[in-house]
DNA sequence: GCCTGTTGCTACTATTTTCGTAGCGTGCAA
DNA sequence: TTGCACGCTACGAAAATAGTAGCAACAGGC
């Protein structure tokens, strides 16, 4: 199987195109992609199987998950090891500055009216 | 249904249901509807009205943008003054965390393949 | 006053994305 | 061999978003 030859979602293709020409925007439109920030996050410090990262992204069905990890490889933040996926260097870099939103959204959600996070 | 997936999270009114309970998961569920994070990063800095928000958001309708609008407003994030809809100092922390993401994809996005980003 | 244009937003349908579940192929242990 | 878990694909259904039209409120200009 050709696995990184597919057609597989162009950035930008389907037609999520979006961004303004702004470099950020093109980032937005990556991560804003459902699951796709959850992935980066539970990848972090540690590769994860197919089935692990499904358990840990709660409700992700398979397609999109699929999907979601296929995009996430064709640029580079994710590679498929045998361990598992798991973040690239690059993959990396960026989730150092995911990171900070942690500790942020911490402080944060306990502050939300109820009926904004009801759960 | 099974009592472990309640039909959870009403940020605004959807029904996008997911996080595993990490308050990082609800800030990723915020973030990761459409145009949301563009809309943070358009407010930093100086208010906006509705329509100077839609043209800088390039295609967000306005039935979208609304919506994000309410939602942000609903958890605090941004406030609709005299003169347009502002950050409010919660959003600009959160904006601060964000902000380091754009240094960083503008040293990212010139590395990705054409094919990826190709508009 | 009336006309014209802009703004802020809602309503509605069309399109795209995501969900949910079934199912296939492989490997592996009983 | 049977059974079972994994990694993934297929496909119809549901949800989110796009796209466009339109309305009320307000600001000139006449």
């Amino acid at each position: 199987m050709p696995s990184d030859s597919k057609p597989v979602a162009r950035l930008g293709q389907p037609v999520r195109g979006s961004r303004s020409g702004q470099p950020i925007m093109v980032l937005f439109d990556l991560l804003s992609r459902r699951w796709a920030m959850g992935i980066l996050w539970n990848l972090a410090g540690t590769p994860r199987t197919f089935r692990d990262l499904q358990d840990r992204c709660g409700s992700a069905s398979p397609s999109v998950l699929n999907t979601r990890l296929k995009e996430l490889r064709s640029v580079g933040l994710i590679e498929n090891t045998a361990a598992g996926y798991a973040l690239t260097k690059t993959g990396r870099d960026l989730f150092a500055h995911l990171e900070p939103l942690g500790d942020w959204a911490m402080h944060w959600v306990p502050t939300l009216p109820p009926e904004a996070t009801e759960d």
